[in-house]
DNA sequence: ATCCTACAATGGACATTGTCTAAGTCAAGT
DNA sequence: ACTTGACTTAGACAATGTCCATTGTAGGAT
């Protein structure tokens, strides 16, 4: 974690007291936070952070490229500090339940140039939507 | 298009000149339409349209699986009348573009047994984010 | 150690998208 | 043509996110 906050203090990311809180809170184990959850738990460490903050920070996050923002349904964004290792996610349709998946293959190369209209390909994201085992019991 | 009403009609749906005008919107060459949208143009036809009753009816032609909804960023979900090809979809990250592709290869087989930590995975989504030819010439 | 200043935080208004509800309306079967 | 339950309506409400003017402060300069 000090990792992140000196990887992020090298890039002349100022450091104040709200961007050490939030940075320390997607550092936990909890991952796939909603921008809510994170300002919730920020909030226990510094009540006076205020929403914005919390968003505006999440923002440079993911732009300085240190955490991902993921969109498996219509609700909140999540963001998912596991940014450094390429990952795809199985989304449970019931109760919204999250994993990272690691697929084999390389979906770029299931898209052949005639199908790719001039584009310039960035990124490719896989959601696999099922029903977790959880869900599937009840 | 009379071919949806008529498999709609089949199917015990109600048919109102709301529901109508909203499957013809749906049927023109316009892919991708957000809810809104879809109403804009609804209301051309019948003013009086209700937003509530727009969402409504998107809702149950999903349901109905005559309607794909896909949410390619965080902003509205879109209607995509193309349920009966199964298809993926390429996204410009400038101007929102969407396009619908067909890959190659078949990312469930990509996804090992270890992987699934026991979900049943009924859909796989796939994007392709990247820049269309006119964002990349400006 | 103190001062400066550009950058960051605040909080509250606002925007967008979508959902809900109570009351009125109408399609379609009899 | 009547009846009835499904459909529609308008607008309030909810959830998520953005913006802006003001206030605060981190960190370099003195």
């Amino acid at each position: 974690m000090s990792d992140l906050l000196e990887r992020l203090r090298g890039r002349g990311w100022r450091m104040t007291a709200q961007r050490r809180v939030v940075a320390e809170v997607l550092d936990g184990d909890h991952v796939h936070l909603t921008a809510d959850e994170v300002h919730a738990r920020a909030v226990e460490r510094l009540p006076e952070i205020s929403r914005a903050t919390v968003y505006n920070t999440l923002g440079e996050l993911v732009s300085l490229g240190e955490i991902l923002e993921v969109s498996t349904d219509r609700r909140a964004k999540r963001y998912d500090p596991n940014a450094h290792r390429p990952h795809q996610h199985l989304v449970c349709a019931e109760c919204g339940a999250i994993r990272d998946v690691h697929p084999q293959g390389n979906p770029l190369a299931d898209l052949p140039d005639t199908e790719r209209f001039g584009f310039t390909i960035a990124a490719v994201e896989v959601t696999y939507r099922g029903t977790c085992p959880n869900c599937a019991a009840a």
